[in-house]
DNA sequence: CGCCTTTGACCCGCGC
DNA sequence: GCGCGGGTCAAAGGCG
């Protein structure tokens, strides 16, 4: 088994640019030259919004959402989980994005929750939010970072907004060396650290964080290499947090947070906080490290109950993750008592879309993320045109989803979870290729 | 040997 | 002021 995984891995890490259906994707090219190409409804993960502040405010989407008449117009592409539509991974929620863990918990009945979409502004503001977001579109929902807005609850990044990239780009650097300074941690002993160097331990609101709903598949599409650091139970949460910390350079204060989605399983929600202070790692180093995960499926299942049902672990970098994953992975055996309930929330905020696509990795989205701040808004009206467009293609020809994972094909698993097989490929690819 | 995961405990921000 | 909940640390143990 590990082995599909693996190879679901490697085939869609190295050919993620290629597999996509050559349909109708833009074609990005990042820094490093690497180009990949954006399934038509990737143009939706490339949204950006700030994380607590209304982010955007688009007010004709909002009308439309109010009005009604956007969430009909996606109905018939809504139905939860829409296999067929599926071409590559399995969505990301294209929901919102600002869900921000934590903040929502969420067992909620739908109800609750499409009643405070109704009145967050984010939600309406987001013209993909959740109920927008038909099937597919992985959605990225890059917080932080984004200029575009006004950050400034941030209390450790004052920066001023709107700058020239260049600047910016210092202050990313200035940034980064607060935030290096600011967190001895490492080297601190922990009790003492409240006397010197105050933690970064900052709230949610306070640091600067990013926000992405992907799935399983998409888990594993960072380039960066993690290290586990904690686990904890969120409350609210029948899925626990894992918390990783980028370890590909010593003095990264790159975090991760990665969290099962309540809604829907198949999505995860990874919260990214700090800037890598090094330059994007070519290929996975670490590859030394515990595989405990793998057994643990047995052993755990025994002794600690759910502590991993949530995660594959994130360690999306290491070889070895798949098959740490594999056995536990998201799919697992989630105690999840909601699972149930998950799909079919099209109007939440955590995961709207089910079954998705696109290749958009994180690591794409990431880059774009810290290299333009910016750039990554997408106008609604376009974000809407495309979307369109890739519906229909994607509805039309079905099979389009071809593209990355697996998955796209699997029909049915509309209700608990997705083909794990391709699941599981969580970790893998990524990074190298 | 180096790096990783797991895990319990600690620390601290926030809400009441 | 108190308690809760979230975030982080570091020891222990495992794997390549």
């Amino acid at each position: 088994m590990a082995e599909d995984w693996d190879l679901y891995a490697v085939v869609r890490s190295c050919s993620s640019a290629a597999n996509t259906t050559a349909t109708a994707s833009n074609d990005f090219t990042n820094e490093n030259g690497s180009s990949w190409r954006e399934d038509p409804l990737a143009c939706l993960a490339s949204l950006k919004f700030e994380e607590e502040d209304d982010l955007f405010s688009f007010p004709n989407l909002s009308q439309l959402r109010k009005s009604g008449s956007l969430q009909d117009s996606y109905k018939p592409f809504l139905p939860y989980a829409d296999p067929t539509t599926t071409s590559t991974n399995q969505g990301i929620d294209p929901s919102s994005s600002s869900s921000v863990p934590g903040g929502s918990s969420g067992q909620h009945h739908q109800h609750q929750r499409l009643k405070q979409q109704q009145e967050k502004p984010t939600t309406t503001s987001i013209g993909i939010s959740p109920p927008l977001t038909p099937t597919s579109a992985p959605i990225f929902a890059f917080g932080q970072s984004g200029n575009q807005q006004p950050p400034q609850h941030v209390q450790e990044q004052p920066q001023p907004q709107q700058q020239n990239p260049l600047d910016r780009q210092q202050q990313l650097q200035q940034r980064v060396q607060q935030q290096e300074g600011q967190r001895p941690a490492a080297i601190l002993p922990l009790r003492n650290m409240n006397s010197q160097a105050p933690r970064s331990r900052k709230r949610k609101n306070q640091q600067k964080r990013t926000v992405c709903h992907v799935t399983a598949d998409n888990l594993s599409s960072d380039p960066w290499a993690w290290r586990k650091y904690g686990q904890k139970p969120i409350k609210g949460s029948p899925y626990p947090r894992n918390y990783y910390r980028c370890s590909s350079s010593k003095g990264c204060a790159a975090r991760k947070q990665v969290e099962r989605s309540n809604f829907d399983p198949n999505i995860f929600i990874v919260t990214y906080t700090g800037d890598h202070t090094h330059p994007r790692p070519t290929h996975r180093n670490s590859l030394a490290g515990s595989t405990r995960n793998k057994p643990a499926t047995i052993q755990k299942a025994a002794s600690k109950d759910s502590a991993q049902e949530a995660l594959p672990s994130a360690s999306c970098s290491s070889p070895r993750s798949p098959t740490s994953l594999s056995p536990i992975s998201p799919t697992t055996p989630l105690s999840a008592p909601e699972d149930a309930a998950a799909p079919q929330h099209n109007t939440d905020d955590i995961n709207g879309g089910e079954e998705e696509s696109v290749d958009m990795t994180l690591e794409t989205a990431l880059d774009r993320e810290s290299n333009e701040d910016d750039d990554l808004l997408i106008p609604n009206a376009h974000v809407d045109e495309d979307l369109f467009k890739g519906l229909e293609e994607l509805v039309g020809g079905a099979d389009a989803g071809s593209t990355s994972s697996g998955l796209g094909s699997s029909p049915s698993f509309g209700d608990n979870f997705p083909p794990w097989g391709t699941g599981n490929s969580t970790a893998a690819a990524g990074g190298g290729c």
